[in-house]
DNA sequence: AGGAAAAGTTGAAACGATTCAACGCGACGC
DNA sequence: GCGTCGCGTTGAATCGTTTCAACTTTTCCT
């Protein structure tokens, strides 16, 4: 049988409020109670319900975090950052996966309101996903993380910012011929990268043709289809992929395929995932504040759970800087000049270049790819 | 004013016992009284506070799961089952972080305990763990992941068959002078790699002396002191890392200094975390099974805690058998044999080998490094 | 029609904590 | 000596559920 404030109060010889009072140091005791009201809970091995004291508190001292997935280095990172922040300040992390399923994730919200929680962080998985809608429902403090959603609490890296980094970076290097790795845009995070990227380089008097945006689901395969803009003529000398996982997928195709990065290519991504720099050589990627947004998220709701008593804080929307990491994939495009093929000193195993598709040789000789 | 089962009950206009036995389908209800209580329900926006039926029900749903981290591959991907799996069978997933320290781990399980939570999965962060010690205090279900514990439930990879399982492979390829990364062992596992990896060698004569060790804590440093293992004479053709994380470390280098992967040396690693796939080529490495380990280490903890009420299960110790796979990263010793450096044709990059330094080739010099 | 069984509904007592108003009591001031 | 104050302590109510025994109403059988 546990113990309960009861038994220890008893053991004591106390009243069940004065075991609370020595708990809680909510009034004064004489040494002598606090001795004995000490020793039966030592020897009783008592330990507070958080459950009960929850009920009567009305506050649960927990957070709900939902997230798409847990395996994905980016949404890792940024779990791990909340859980982190919240055991600081007293907060017990309520972990949901989301597996990226609209409906999931709306019942892990409704859960997670039945379970009392404080507040919860929210990495919704899809534009679809309701919770926004049925917030209305939910009288408890949400802030979205790495998601903009109109006049509600949210934490979230300026992805075209991010982009238009990714585009000048490519530009100033001298690149001109350019292919984009397109993950379809599940959430706005992605076009506006995209969006940043095309924006910065028509600064460059550069655009870039259909032809040379591979579209695809965000994930490895994507990367994979580097193949097809590597048959287009003329051929990119720099790819930038939406992701660095895609683009780690893309480099994976580039040296099987005999490709020298930066030699022969460029590439950049998008995250700083860990493995980024850890490629030889190290992908050069655009970084997301991993820390400050998980750390911000969890200051926000704090403040907001904090606030519940008293007044709200004032709507915010933070928008958080990401930041350009230049490492070894990317270099200056070397003379042989955009639209030729890459010189002729190839690695040795490197396949011979596969004939070029219909669509790419119509494309690229109806009109110039490029511009300037 | 958040609605409650007596609000409920006073506007369908019956009794907050009719209300719970509609809500839980425990007493037949006619149906003009379960209409009136869906309305009110409806109306109301009503859901049933989690924590106060938790308080009577004596049973949280809930399992709180500590993880020494979460980036951690590894980690992550047996967090990730396993809040799947709970998520499945109606368990909430209460998540710390011990972040490698024991005292974080042994507050967080108490913290645990006191939030009633109905159960435990401990991957403890190292053997100084004093759960195990204290456990006599914990009234709550335990079960060790990854981890093997005397006399408690645990969930564990047969670490010793893996090492065996890399040691037979290179073995079999010819290898015969044999590099090892070995972690410093936090916890056993580690240390059983390596036993089973060097047990599996003798089978072949071989041994593995000191100078072909290389010790550290285990992470990316340790495998950049590949470094010190290739300046020995005769150079090893073959290394056995105790981790992925630790080969990736090495394969860096060895890239760096144009080494070419199999060809100049064969590595393997262990854990096969989700990188390792995306290597160029892929690393051959000792799969262990993520899913069954966090699978299998939910259902014996959900038998653990319904058996509650009845007798408990058959102590149990569950050993899972990990799987080589067998990718790019290794392949027969090549006919310069054992012992020699490789041959001339190296990549064009490669530095110059630099000279012996003073420990290797004494010790070189005075016995041969490896029987037979 | 009468009684028993079945069906539907309910009041009150938990679960384990917190808290507020009140109480006993010694000390103090006048 | 008496009223007052303050300290230490306590009883009872409360948080939102579930559940058991009891109660009322209906149905069924003979």
């Amino acid at each position: 049988m546990k113990a309960t404030i009861r038994s220890v109060a008893k053991l004591a010889g106390v009243a069940p409020s004065t075991v609370s009072h020595y708990l809680n140091q909510t009034a004064p005791l004489s040494a002598a109670t606090a001795k004995s009201v000490e020793e039966a809970i030592a020897a009783l091995n008592y330990r507070v319900n958080l459950g009960a004291r929850s009920l009567r508190l009305r506050k649960t001292n927990s957070i709900g975090v939902v997230i798409p997935n847990i395996t994905s280095p980016f949404f890792g990172e940024i779990a791990a950052v909340m859980e982190n922040r919240l055991w600081e300040r007293g907060f017990q992390t309520l972990l949901c996966i989301s597996e990226r399923s609209p409906e999931r994730e709306l019942s892990q919200v409704a859960h997670l309101v039945s379970r009392q929680v404080d507040g919860i962080l929210l990495v919704y998985c899809s534009q679809k996903s309701r919770v926004a809608e049925t917030l209305s429902d939910i009288s408890v403090p949400i802030v979205f993380v790495d998601r903009r959603v109109p006049d509600q609490y949210s934490v979230c890296t300026d992805n075209f910012l991010g982009g238009r980094l990714a585009g000048r970076h490519l530009a100033t290097l001298g690149h001109r011929v350019i292919g984009l790795l397109c993950g379809e845009p599940s959430v706005e995070n992605v076009a506006e990268r995209i969006q940043g990227f095309q924006v910065e380089l028509q600064r460059f008097g550069l655009e870039i043709p259909e032809a040379y945006k591979a579209k695809g689901r965000q994930d490895l395969q994507l990367g994979l289809r580097i193949t097809d803009l590597l048959q287009l003529d003329p051929r990119p000398t720099a790819i930038f992929a939406t992701n660095d996982i895609v683009a780690i997928g893309a480099w994976r195709k580039l040296v099987e395929s005999g490709f020298r990065i930066p030699r022969d290519i460029s590439i950049v991504g998008f995250d700083d995932i860990a493995i980024s720099r850890f490629l030889v050589p190290p992908l050069t990627t655009v970084a997301q504040p991993y820390r400050e947004i998980g750390a911000k998220a969890v200051e926000l709701l704090v403040d907001l759970v904090q606030a519940g008593e008293t007044g709200k804080p004032a709507q915010e929307n933070v928008i958080l800087a990401p930041t350009l990491k230049i490492r070894g994939s990317t270099a200056p495009l070397k003379k042989g000049g955009a639209g030729k093929a890459i010189d002729g000193r190839l690695p040795q195993r490197t396949k011979p270049v596969p004939p070029k598709s219909k669509r790419s040789s119509r494309k690229g000789a109806s009109r110039r790819p490029f511009k300037s």
